[in-house]
DNA sequence: TGGACGCTTTGACCCATATCAATGCCGGAC
DNA sequence: GTCCGGCATTGATATGGGTCAAAGCGTCCA
């Protein structure tokens, strides 16, 4: 199993959380750790420390494949990961896309549930599961967490399949656009223009459509002056006619 | 939030777990409890017992909404709850059914995710939540469990967008109707005799499809052979025709 | 500098599923 | 019984989005 979403989420406000204990290159994993798990003691932090192992991956590379033995929990620190389920004759479905801060396998469950392919490149912070598992075990606020984490992720997933079931294709892309905007702004500038370092091909498998619909919704709201379609990216014009569309 | 699936899944095996010291007439949900919790003490046993209080609810009741303050955890001994999201100009998906045995707000987040409402009559074990939480506070092998229990959740949820954003109706249907078989089996008889105690409504909203589509559908395969619809259910005279179309 | 490859856009057409509209069926009220 | 109301089924038609095909358009590399 894999839990990929926002960690910022369920942090109580951005701070600065350097604690100037770094004995490898992996600050950032350990900030946003602290940041899910709730307050640690420094010598807690310093254990995570040691556990942590910085890995890079190169554009389309997997991380892990759907099923197979979970021996990692990972922590993108940077680049987009895509996150899916595939069918026997290659229909895919995107479950979700991991921004910098996300983790990989918090369920903590000895299978992935889903294949973990690098979107860009990517950096992470990898932990042994098995020594993640062990030092969380015994910590019960951070068990408490955790499963709040889940909780929450559940929660996104559901609202996903809402709008895999009921939403029309004008509102899909809407409310994705939207969506990695918000995410977008909790890990940087919070900024008009949307990144989109994943292919259209991506998009579509995430929204349940195909290239060409995802395409021609994007040149759409391009007429009705809704978004510009920059290279890589988007920028929002109207956030306000996105919001009408993606019906909250 | 609202976790609400197959606790049998998680419990290592079936077993006769009335342990004889019931103050009221709630042994279903405590059994239950168990098996979702692992073993627990006799002591703790008793401490969930003054937790409990058995609830009923008439067809169509709603048990909460979505969005407001979560203050219960339910376990369903009898009948079937249809948890849902909907848009605001009523569009609904319906993100689960919970059958006898399964947890509605197992997340213990502050607010529900979903509605859920009664599909037939229903007869719960409610908790109050603040109760069940510091029953589990300080359980660490009973949070374990409920995180695994969490990600167990996710990943059906997750199996559930690729067969909303990648399946066909026939695959659709078919996928449903050997689900449901599937769970029907873990709490009673394992036949081909499906019951359907929700309307064909009810399957459209699950399933991203209309009454009609659902309605075609079945019939179509009733026509080739593959099943036959009964009065509020269906034989599956083909699973391995339904296997082949759920295209696992 | 060009051409080849991968991705995106655009166009024309089609089909699975939605929509609209009867009709059928059953169970409860009286 | 029979009337009524709520589902389910079936048929006819429409359409959103899929499919197929052909250009665009960068970018990388020779």
């Amino acid at each position: 199993m894999t839990f990929a979403e926002p960690a910022a989420e369920i942090c109580a406000g951005e701070r600065d959380c350097r604690h100037g204990r770094s004995t490898n290159g992996c600050d950032d994993c350990k900030v946003r750790l602290f940041s899910v798990c709730g307050a640690l003691e420094p010598a807690e932090l310093d254990e995570l420390d040691r556990l942590s192992q910085v890995k890079n991956f190169p554009a389309k590379a997997m991380l892990f494949d759907q099923g197979a033995l979970a021996g990692s929990v990972f922590n993108v620190t940077e680049g987009i990961v895509r996150l899916y389920k595939s069918l026997p004759d290659g229909r895919r479905q995107i479950v979700g896309f991991a921004l910098p801060g996300d983790f990989l396998g918090l369920a903590l469950m000895d299978r992935y549930g889903v294949a973990a392919e690098a979107v860009t490149s990517v950096r992470v912070c990898r932990f042994s599961r098995a020594q993640f598992l062990s030092y969380v075990d015994g910590k019960p606020h951070l068990l408490r967490r955790l499963h709040e984490f889940a909780g929450h992720e559940l929660s996104l997933a559901q609202d996903q399949m809402l709008l895999l079931g009921r939403r029309t294709a004008d509102e899909k892309v809407a409310a994705f656009l939207l969506n990695l905007q918000a995410r977008y702004g909790r890990i940087g500038s919070k900024s008009v223009n949307v990144p989109l370092p994943m292919s259209r091909q991506d998009i579509a498998d995430y929204l349940g459509l195909t290239i060409e619909t995802v395409s021609r919704t994007l040149t759409k709201l391009a007429k009705e002056k809704t978004v510009v379609v920059v290279p890589d990216g988007v920028r929002l014009l109207s956030t306000d006619r996105l919001d009408q569309l993606a019906a909250a």
